[in-house]
DNA sequence: ATGTCAGGCGTAGCCTGA
């Protein structure tokens, strides 16, 4: 598979796609990615607005879900191959969507949040990316494939990824044991394409809304953009829009963007 | 422990999840 040209890939937990549905549209007409992942949509798919999101020239693959989850592909290029959730899964949570668009397989994920640290759902987390980590070393080769895992991964990888380190660093977003499940997942043969960018840290993705945390400056960089070696080579930059979190009404998170040559 | 949001239920305000 080869990649013809410029690519901006850009990923954004959107907390509600119906409370945000203007700043989407917006941000797509702003920014003009070629792909945006989404997450959090929390509805099925009959309500997500295909239709806005079709005037601004984009198409949109969608894995809904009504009130918690729910993920979405848009794309201004034909999307092929798209499928719903992981492998050979029951699982009724809808965390992940994949397709292929211009010789890149995109995977739009919504990692779980893990509540608190060794409750059923912070087990759940760590079951989750090792059930992910399995599903890319089954269906890809990182030596060939041209794969960008995007999406709310609810992990910081590097203390230098949190605002205040000492309030987060024993959280489910950064203790130990999930940055291991986060290295095991990479492990696959997948590279941080953000992080060459911005190597000092500082630079965050999302911000509590409790506790005023944007005006604190306690932030985490817990969206990611990862992607196999051949493809993470060819970024030419790696961004992460603030003046998003800024506007009224905002989603916690900003989007995230990685631009491919 | 929790100073904020969003959705569900159901039509006020509490509950859950993040």
């Amino acid at each position: 598979m080869l990649l013809h040209t410029a690519m901006k890939v850009a990923t954004w937990n959107v907390n509600s796609i119906r409370a945000r549905r203007q700043h989407v549209v917006d941000w797509l007409d702003a920014a003009r990615p070629d792909v945006l992942c989404l997450q959090e949509l929390k509805v099925a798919d009959a309500d997500f607005p295909f239709e806005e999101v079709r005037e601004c020239g984009y198409e949109a693959e969608v894995f809904g879900q009504k009130t918690y989850n729910g993920v979405a592909i848009v794309s201004r290029h034909p999307l092929s191959n798209v499928v719903r959730g992981l492998d050979g899964d029951d699982d009724p949570q809808a965390r992940l969507i994949r397709g292929d668009v211009e010789g890149i397989t995109v995977l739009c994920a919504y990692f779980p949040n893990g509540g608190e640290v060794g409750s059923d759902k912070f087990e759940y987390k760590l079951r989750w990316m090792g059930r992910l980590h399995q599903m890319l070393q089954a269906l890809y080769d990182p030596k060939v494939d041209q794969v960008a895992l995007c999406g709310d991964f609810n992990v910081a990888p590097r203390d230098e990824d949190i605002g205040r380190p000492s309030e987060w660093r024993a959280s489910v977003l950064a203790c130990d044991p999930v940055r291991k499940a986060l290295d095991d997942v990479a492990s696959f043969g997948l590279i941080d394409v953000f992080e060459p960018f911005h190597p000092d840290g500082g630079v965050f993705s999302w911000w509590d809304y409790r506790g005023r945390g944007f005006e604190r400056g306690n932030g985490l960089r817990i969206d990611h953009i990862y992607a196999t070696p051949m493809l993470a080579e060819r970024a030419i930059g790696a961004t992460i829009d603030r003046e998003e979190r800024r506007r009224k009404s905002p989603s916690d998170h900003a989007p995230v963007m990685v631009e491919f040559e």
